[in-house]
DNA sequence: TTAAACATTTCCAAATTGGACCAAAACACG
DNA sequence: CGTGTTTTGGTCCAATTTGGAAATGTTTAA
């Protein structure tokens, strides 16, 4: 299911309209909030709806039911940060391998930070097993991971990062960044950690750079 | 609330029945459960009576309401949790810094395999302010967080664990780990990593340590 | 203008919710 | 043993929530 919902042989004869769109989006937006707050079974169409300021059944009219809209949900905030991602390698091919992969950790932060219901959602869905996390894993956890391992065993036979099994090492990475994240709530009070001030985004991907990239890459290596 | 539901001011008659403590074991192990996959508004009472195989007005009975028993289940968990850390300490207490951290990482990883339901409650509740994430905070987090900084920042100081906020330190340490063995379903499929393996177990556990404590410790500091 | 796209409103039947109640059974204790 | 308390089983309830259908308006593209 794409965002447009245009799930038929015939296309339609006339195009989407604007506020169409618009609904759509608080929606998804809504959608993924309480998805990430409540999980898939906690949540009702009814309280998406609501949050979105929207009637309940304009769900039924734009994604047909609930877990198409999910479905949805999931390629918004999935979709989003894998272009991110693919973005900031792009802009970085000339780079070393150290520094794309800080770059990386930096956008990855980043997106964190303004998108929490992706780790959210991934551990919620992951507690046990679904036709939604077969899903996920398929259609958007495998094919990042799988561009990013090349670049930690790479890493690894530079010395930068510590040896080990690198898809233990990417997922610690993926883990703490996105767990820290995500935790706000529970962070500030804790631990005295405040994620909403810029220098501790910094001071976290700083942090991790250090402890996950300690190795310093020879000159010429990119 | 203690697991007894002795809450009045006057001592019972007589001691409580064998099979009573079963059947609230049997009703905690179900809410924790429950509580981990679906939070805690998506967790019906009678949902988690269902898997203890349990009448569900027996909530009412041994535990008041859906709150008390929450109450009831997190005091497990973290109970359990802390003294097995408390124990390991102790148990330690002759050892140097580096192998006492390294213990404790140990005993966190067979933990949060036991139960992992330990972090996705965490994940769980810090999604959104609730007074149920203000207490958990109160009551178990900040005691254990505010024993383990200390020894994070000797860690620091003696050059063993990298430089920076030791408390984002930490919580890296323990979002990693809880994390990875919270999300077994999906590491599985995503990444070709089983928890299920013991040798798993200690290679998450040697890259924690070679990642987070990589500096040697001097001969004697112990 | 007019038909399609979108939104609102109302309604429903079914299921689920937390919890009250009381009689029966199991048990501790004298 | 018997006895009274603890624990459980079975039933009931009123309120709310569930996903979704259906009919009626309103906006918009062409």
């Amino acid at each position: 299911m794409s965002d447009t919902n245009s799930s038929d042989t015939t296309r339609p004869a006339r195009k989407q309209q604007q506020r169409s769109i618009v609904t759509q989006q608080k929606l998804l937006d809504a959608a993924i909030e309480a998805f990430s707050e409540n999980g898939f079974k906690g949540t009702s169409t009814r309280d998406i709806a609501a949050r979105a300021g929207v009637h309940h059944p304009l769900i039924t009219y734009h994604f047909k039911n609930k877990d198409q809209l999910w479905r949805a949900a999931a390629n918004r905030i999935f979709g989003e940060f894998t272009r991110s991602l693919l973005k900031s390698l792009e802009e970085n091919e000339n780079k070393n391998p150290k520094e794309r992969m800080s770059v990386m950790i930096r956008v990855y932060i980043h997106y964190a930070k303004s998108q929490p219901a992706l780790h959210r959602v991934m551990v919620q869905e992951a507690s046990y097993p679904s036709p939604r996390l077969d899903w996920l894993i398929d259609t958007h956890l495998k094919p990042l991971f799988e561009a990013s391992f090349g670049l930690w065993e790479e890493l690894q036979r530079l010395g930068v990062a510590p040896p080990g099994n690198p898809a233990l090492l990417f997922n610690m990475v993926r883990l703490s960044t996105g767990g820290l994240l995500a935790l706000g709530n529970e962070l500030k009070r804790s631990s005295n950690i405040d994620i909403e001030s810029p220098q501790t985004l910094d001071e976290i991907a700083a942090m991790i750079v250090r402890i996950f990239l300690p190795g310093d890459i020879a000159p010429g290596s990119g």
